[in-house]
DNA sequence: TTTCCACAGGAATAAAGGGCGA
DNA sequence: TCGCCCTTTATTCCTGTGGAAA
């Protein structure tokens, strides 16, 4: 027998669990499509478009009912002889509005006639993405998904305007904005809110069974016949219904299981390969989380993980700052202010490897965070140390810490 | 009810770094 | 190569905040 063979095939079609995959109906967000459809009926009647603004948390079907939508929506569009053309854009990558422009005007020119990310004048980024749009003509809708990456808000301001503004003749432009996070909408100066947030749709989080539901649909396309027990779905429902509705991480999770059962040889997925998968997805996070710190990341993390080791977590701020320099100190690398620090902190909370809790002791003590490892300490000892900046570092801390005990 | 602690986090700004056109 | 432009990381300064203590 030679090195290669088939594996056992549990799959009909994998990619129905990715998170590209759109599919043919949607479920459990019937309340939430017909607004959107009203939302979006003004391009059925030649009007201009309006703006849309779509929250709620992720994975709870804010861009599968939008992909879906306007695929539907072009469809209707040509029937009326309405000239339709949508824009896709993931700003997740993309912080300053800067970065947009040029990365629409990349999507709509030839692929031999591209901007490079920076170097060219702010002003004349803008005239290209006017020429673009403009001689596009007819309607368009651009969809920013993950809007809320983008640090300043002059595109979401501007785009809307070019019309009123004289920048766009030929083109009618309306924006779909895309967010995760509900305080987005608040950070939005005044003008941008007025125009950007003139239909607002709040997406729900899935309760359990409307995961299932959705579980269920796809795993009947991805899966042959009898391959996905009741229980595994039910399973991988409550993991993402413990979060926050997120039926991206149950889809995650249900593919991550299908694939260990492929390994193992298995053939159906069971609740065995489900907990495998899961701490699997959960390792990768953490890795990925840590590989994308900078050292001064690395730093502190290293600095909250000796605490942790210690048991001197929960930590508040400054009582970790201290750490932190002796950290630095050992590893000759000049320490940051508090300040700095405190944002490192902050980042390493909002990838969800620390976790912090408010505490207000009032005159006493003020109101501050505290701090702790929210994560397997090992896992993040392990992915420290494969990431190429720290070996040194890690190693150096290491031996002087051996020569001081 | 007012005061006040001590940090959270916003804003302004600097410095370093890298890509661009000319 | 130079000057210009944007990004990232960091510093400094400052206002905001919630609840225990006065």
């Amino acid at each position: 027998m030679g090195l290669f063979q088939p594996d056992t095939d549990i799959f009909r079609h994998r990619d129905v669990l990715r998170e590209d995959y759109q599919p043919e109906e949607i479920v459990g967000r019937d309340e939430e499509l017909q607004q959107y459809i009203s939302a979006l009926q003004p391009v059925i009647n030649g009007d201009q478009p309006a703006n849309i603004f779509l929250y709620g948390k992720a994975g709870v079907g804010k861009t599968a009912c939008t992909r879906y939508l306007l695929s539907e929506l072009k469809e209707d569009a040509a029937e009326f002889n309405i000239d339709l053309t949508t824009i896709r854009t993931n700003c997740e990558d993309l912080s300053t509005s800067y970065q947009v422009a040029i990365q629409l005007i990349n999507e709509l020119r030839d692929p031999d006639d591209q901007l490079k990310p920076t170097g060219y004048p702010q002003r004349q980024v803008n005239e290209w993405l006017w020429e673009e749009l403009d001689s596009i003509g007819g309607t368009i809708i651009i969809v920013f998904d993950e809007v809320d990456h983008i640090n300043d808000d002059s595109i979401l301001y501007q785009i809307p305007r070019a019309r009123a503004n004289g920048n766009l003749e030929n083109s009618k432009v309306g924006i779909i904005g895309i967010s995760n996070d509900f305080k987005f909408r608040e950070s939005l100066s005044s003008k941008v809110q007025s125009s950007l947030c003139e239909k607002e749709l709040q997406f729900p989080a899935y309760n359990a069974n409307e995961l299932r539901d959705i579980l269920r649909q796809r795993a009947d396309l991805a899966f042959y016949d009898d391959v996905v027990p009741q229980g595994v779905i039910a399973k991988c429902a409550a993991f993402g219904a413990k979060d926050a509705g997120d039926a991206r991480q149950s889809l995650d999770l249900l593919m991550e299981a299908g694939d260990v059962a492929v390994e193992q040889n298995a053939d159906q997925v069971t609740v065995e390969h489900v907990d495998k998968a899961r701490s699997s997805l959960e390792r990768s996070r953490i890795v990925d989380g840590v590989a994308g710190l900078t050292q001064q990341g690395h730093l502190v993390l290293y600095a909250l993980l000796m605490l942790h080791e210690e048991g001197s977590t929960p930590i508040r701020a400054r009582d970790v700052q201290d750490r932190y320099e002796i950290v630095c100190d050992r590893a000759a690398v000049d320490p940051l202010v508090p300040r700095r620090m405190r944002d490192h902190l902050g980042e390493l909370a909002m990838l969800g490897i620390v976790s912090r809790t408010e505490r207000n002791k009032g005159e006493a003590g003020g109101r501050y965070y505290e701090y702790e490892l929210d994560t397997n300490p090992d896992l993040l000892l392990e992915a420290l140390e494969k990431t190429v900046d720290m070996v040194g570092v890690t190693d150096a801390i290491q031996k002087r810490l051996d020569q001081s005990v």
